[in-house]
DNA sequence: CTCTTGACTGAGG
DNA sequence: GCCTCAGCCAAGA
């Protein structure tokens, strides 16, 4: 492998497809796992291609467990679907125990 | 090269 | 505990 030839987006890609089922993380948690722990908000960006891939970006949610992302998604509760399927449960787009189901590359990974 | 845009985060009021 | 401001980085025009 060599990270270096992949753009930031492909390595946000690489990581969230291997967020286990049932967890969470939050684009900070990825950002710092890269080595760019101020990137958070490209991580999020770079989310914008992930439509079409294998990137579960229902999985990743911002630092609050908040389902920020939700409007990026087709319906107005389809992300929410997505997550509750996976027996994590949301209250009002955000996700509770949040502190459970929370995932952190840099540790798990 | 310069400017704009973000699915963010931490600090301050 | 909620709201607002500013900083941060990478990609696209």
């Amino acid at each position: 492998m060599k990270p270096e030839t992949l753009s930031f987006f492909d390595k946000v890609y690489n990581v969230a497809k291997v967020i286990p089922y049932g967890r969470v993380t939050s684009y900070g948690a990825i950002a710092k796992y890269l080595g760019t722990a101020r990137s958070a908000r490209m991580v999020g960006y770079a989310m914008n291609g992930s439509s079409g891939k294998e990137v579960p970006a229902h999985r990743v949610v911002n630092r609050k467990g908040l389902l920020t992302g939700k409007h990026h998604f087709d319906g107005t509760n389809l992300m929410q679907q997505l997550l509750e399927s996976e027996g994590i449960v949301v209250v009002d787009n955000q996700i509770q125990n949040f502190d459970q189901v929370f995932w952190d590359p840099s540790k798990e990974l």
